[in-house]
DNA sequence: ATTCTGACA
DNA sequence: TGTCAGCA
């Protein structure tokens, strides 16, 4: 059996773990974060390791690709439409400047140095805009925030 | 044995 | 997406 005699620590599973637990190859999970879909802790020796959430969330992905028709470039997309702003306490002057505000290339967790103080000294994997979106609940109230700014525009 | 980055007949 | 190289 394997090592499972981990107490405190957050059983943190190695690539090749989680790829026989999904049946889905390593490389196929480097792919993913390389397209900033998600972001594994890293080791001092950059080895990647993932925990639950992170597991669960690669399994939705799967199925966002395997039966909704979706793409890498979609869900890095949709991703990127997150409301981070509503979530994230920033000023206006941030949002102002902002890349993850204003445009939506990419998750803003993919690009951080590119972000104001606040997000870019954050660890993105424990911040609520990356954990909420990893939920993977629907993917609507995914962008309840990008509604609820609507709402207040239009009425 | 396993993982990592980068490259591509 | 696969895979082979050359390391650590």
């Amino acid at each position: 059996m394997e090592g499972e005699s981990e107490h405190n620590e957050q059983r943190a599973m190695k690539i090749g773990q989680v790829a026989r637990e999904l049946n889905i190859s390593v490389e196929t999970i480097r792919m993913y974060e390389t397209a900033g879909l998600i972001l594994p802790e890293k080791t001092g020796s950059g080895q990647r390791l993932f925990d639950v959430n992170d597991v669960f969330w690669l399994n939705c992905i799967r199925r966002l690709i395997k039966e909704q028709g979706m793409n890498l470039e979609g869900i890095r997309r949709l991703l990127a439409l997150m409301p981070c702003w509503n979530i994230k306490p920033c000023t206006a002057k941030d949002q102002q400047i902002c890349p993850a505000v204003l445009k939506a290339e990419q998750p803003c967790w993919a690009m951080k140095e590119q972000l104001p103080p606040i997000c870019k000294t954050a660890n993105c994997r424990e911040c609520a805009v990356y954990q909420s979106a990893s939920k993977c609940t629907n993917l609507k109230t995914l962008l309840y925030g990008i509604r609820k700014r609507a709402m207040a525009l239009t009425f």
